[in-house]
DNA sequence: TTGCATATTAAACGGTCGTTTAATATATAT
DNA sequence: ATATATATTAAACGACCGTTTAATATGCAA
């Protein structure tokens, strides 16, 4: 990673929240340089165009989403696939929710996999690549299954309930979210819920995955 | 529903679905009128502006959905909540993998949900409403939950399963689904396994709800 | 035929987009 | 001081956006 003077790293620090909140088509050169405080020109300046911010912004959010949720994924060996399981889907959700810099890649590579861009072949395959892998693993080692078509569809049951607090993160940020009746008396935030979210998603999927010994209290 | 002639009526389908595929601000009205053959103002002709051309496409994709997915929901008094469950889920996978225009609804609020627009407290609300009144019904009689917060997390987990396949819609388009070993051998299509993924879900939401008392807890 | 409502369209409007250009400001080295 | 490399910005560019206008085409009653 070279060296950003001041301005430049700045632009990209702005570039990643807009390019998180609105997508990389529906975020506009002014929108970012409004954030960051510089004329229009700076963005070509420093980065050669919009797509090559893009690219730029992609791979540093991604450095900072890695290092603050993955880093103890290395010692996973000496936990038991229940407690990895958690940890997975632990790691997941936190990121989704998390309001800081760490939380920008989710948010960013969420937008990515509704619309592909063009470059969505060189940066989201290989990073997904690794995560699903990640999933994969512990799923074989909690349920045994062989059969790759049957661990296909669990590793969906799983993630899809993580992303799923991405998909519903604009109608809570609106206060859209669906209160049908009885829940329009319950006043559900999920920030303030993050541990009761997590357990209940473990032991769903734990139980949806049919594994029987409940380990990790 | 007023009559529509000819023009305005090819106007009308073409719009849900450039709608469906790119969402409202994403979609121009040089992309539907040149799916409809028309001149671009003839949109501002019969439909007053793009916002309600919009919100026309919006109920009509509503009503071909409703039609072809929620008709036998009404004589749901006969069916156990398992099976009411599973037609539940049947029904939104369904609707989600359908090409056709009974799919068309589906397609658009998912880019309602991603990016609310202004008009989406007006016909987002009371339609999400009735569906997650649906779900709710079903997984009270399911389970007996009486907690609030409980209930609201199973059905998001019910939730989050189908509408997964809504989220990974464009990444099987782009041949971007994620394979990773020793997935990248499967040759995975939804849409030639779709009761196998119902199954799967319908199986895995019931285990997850922890309907059979298996456990001992 | 003429008269008139309806349907269609080419052209232009004002606005925003990403980008480029050219002028200006700033800092450092000689 | 001058010279030079770097940083910043106002202005303009061409392209597309949604919309409006005005002219034309069409169908039908009188």
């Amino acid at each position: 990673m070279e060296n950003l003077n001041e301005t430049s790293q700045k632009i990209l620090e702005c570039a990643c929240e807009v390019f998180a909140e609105k997508g990389f088509q529906a975020a506009s050169i002014s929108d970012i340089c409004e954030l960051a405080g510089t004329n229009r020109a700076s963005i070509n300046y420093y980065f050669r165009s919009k797509d090559n911010l893009y690219e730029q912004a992609y791979v540093y959010s991604w450095g900072l989403t890695h290092a603050a949720f993955r880093t103890k994924g290395d010692d996973s060996a000496s936990l038991s696939p229940a407690e990895r399981l958690k940890f997975y889907i632990s790691s997941l959700i936190r990121s989704i929710f998390s309001s800081g810099p760490e939380g920008l890649f989710m948010r960013m590579m969420f937008h990515e996999v509704i619309q592909p861009n063009i470059h969505s072949k060189d940066c989201i395959g290989e990073i997904i690549k690794k995560e699903r892998k990640f999933l994969d693993d512990i799923i074989v080692d909690l349920t045994g299954e062989t059969d790759l078509v049957r661990l296909h569809f669990m590793s969906m049951s799983v993630m899809s309930q993580c992303l799923f607090f991405n998909l519903t993160r604009n109608l809570r940020k609106h206060k859209l979210e669906i209160k049908a009746p009885p829940f329009d008396r319950v006043d559900f935030r999920p920030e303030e819920h993050l541990d009761a979210v997590i357990d209940h998603v473990c032991t769903f999927c734990l139980n949806g995955l049919n594994v029987r010994e409940k380990t990790g209290e």
